[in-house]
DNA sequence: CTGTGATGCGAACACTGTACGCAGAGCGGA
DNA sequence: TCCGCTCTGCGTACAGTGTTCGCATCACAG
């Protein structure tokens, strides 16, 4: 306190010295805080996000972003609202409702591996999503199940998405795994058929049904992708037979 | 060291006083652990889970577990193990195969509620997930779909257990914030309702097509039971579809 | 009686999410 | 020019986490 001003330890407090707000970054924000959440989960999964680092990576104090943001619970809220933005959803007048649904099945799918964290976090809460970009997105989908005709659309809905959302889920988990091996897919599944092919040996059914040859696995991506269509067509063909004629 | 044995302070290390190893919980096993993060697993939630907490269960140090088990990971995939040996599949040669896949169907939807951290976990690791019951789970299932004639078994299985997976997690996660809430489900359907009304008043075809009327909300668990068995019947009428007649 | 290997555990480390209270900046009014 | 007043950032602290390490204790083999 008593200290003179021009002898004080460095780094003199003043205000030439004091960094200037960036302008880049100019200011910690709602919005800038979730933008900068999503890259880091993108990035390096949902364990590596921390409210230290997430604050480091913004030149800010760990306990700052609590003035934007009341919890991390609502953090990762924020998040999937912010990701769910990037869901697309043909109008509902479109002439093709199987074309229209298969689009925004696919579009689901694909936001969900880009992000490999949004499964996880919708199966945690489940509830309380009701922000707008989502809330958006089931309007959407309802005006399209409605229009193609469906007599209960909130049940076809359900049926449908229940299973992007499985099959979404069950990907991502793998290619998170994947990308913790540091290897590439094709990789990584090479690496893994002898593994496979021996824990299956012993059950019979299983070694005879498992797609686990080595042809199949030379492009795994391909292969996720077929997967994928062939349970959605299984999907629309039974939703197809309760169309009213 | 030198202190003489009679005033040692209190309480006297002594082979007589020292707790005799409890009979009804005669060791520190993987199994009891195992069984017993199951138990606090199921009452608790997911994250009420620490090694602390269930090393004070089993009138054990926290560090003791380690002897045991490698990792909490491990621990986890040791519980999902487990726990997948509760999952009944009927038999190849079940006269009706669909009768046979809904059972199926329905006792991994069960278990998946009973257990809601379950999907939880699956959704994490999704890999390495090759314990035995996990696989002879699958194998019965390949067993069963090859039996009924399925040509491509594994994808008709895919195309089916995603959606019930995906199902499963939206309900779980679902009963999850009920239990939470510390009411009953119908008390908290009841209680939701008009915030759920209110904010679908601004979407058009979700006000519409939203089953939240509160005729319906008299039974919200026979409403989940009618919801999953209509997606089921969705997606076992596409499969019949490719099944060789 | 003497190792010897398995088992339990207290202390410690590097983290986590978050509550609290202080410091300063910007600003409207006296 | 100064006084409050609100808003924002942050250092400190607390309770809790998973896990490592080294020491003590035990049952048992030689």
């Amino acid at each position: 306190m008593s200290r003179s001003r021009t002898t004080d330890r460095n780094p003199i407090p003043s205000v030439w010295t004091r960094e200037q707000r960036r302008t880049d970054q100019p200011a910690l924000s709602r919005d800038a805080i979730v933008r900068e959440a999503i890259a880091m989960l993108d990035a390096d999964g949902i364990e590596a996000l921390s409210m230290r680092k997430l604050g480091a990576r913004l030149n800010a104090g760990a306990t700052s972003l609590y003035r934007h943001v009341a919890t991390k619970d609502e953090l990762m809220e924020l998040a999937v609202d912010e990701v769910a933005a990037e869901i697309h959803v043909p109008p509902a007048d479109s002439p093709d409702w199987r074309a229209a649904v298969t689009e925004a099945a696919g579009s689901f799918r694909t936001t969900a591996l880009r992000h490999p964290w949004l499964t996880l976090v919708l199966g945690q809460a489940g509830l309380a999503y009701l922000g707008p970009n989502y809330m958006s997105f089931s309007e959407r989908l309802a005006a399209l199940f409605t229009a193609a005709g469906f007599p209960e659309p909130s049940r076809a809905i359900d049926a449908v998405f229940s299973y992007v959302i499985g099959m979404s889920t069950t990907e991502a988990a793998w290619l998170t795994t994947v990308a913790r091996s540091g290897e590439s897919e094709t990789e990584f599944v090479a690496r893994l058929l002898p593994t496979a092919q021996q824990v299956s040996a012993g059950y019979d059914h299983l070694a005879a049904a498992g797609p686990e040859t080595s042809a199949q696995a030379a492009d795994p991506a391909k292969l996720r992708d077929d997967k994928f269509a062939y349970g959605l067509e299984v999907v629309l063909d039974g939703l197809a037979l309760r169309l009213p004629t």
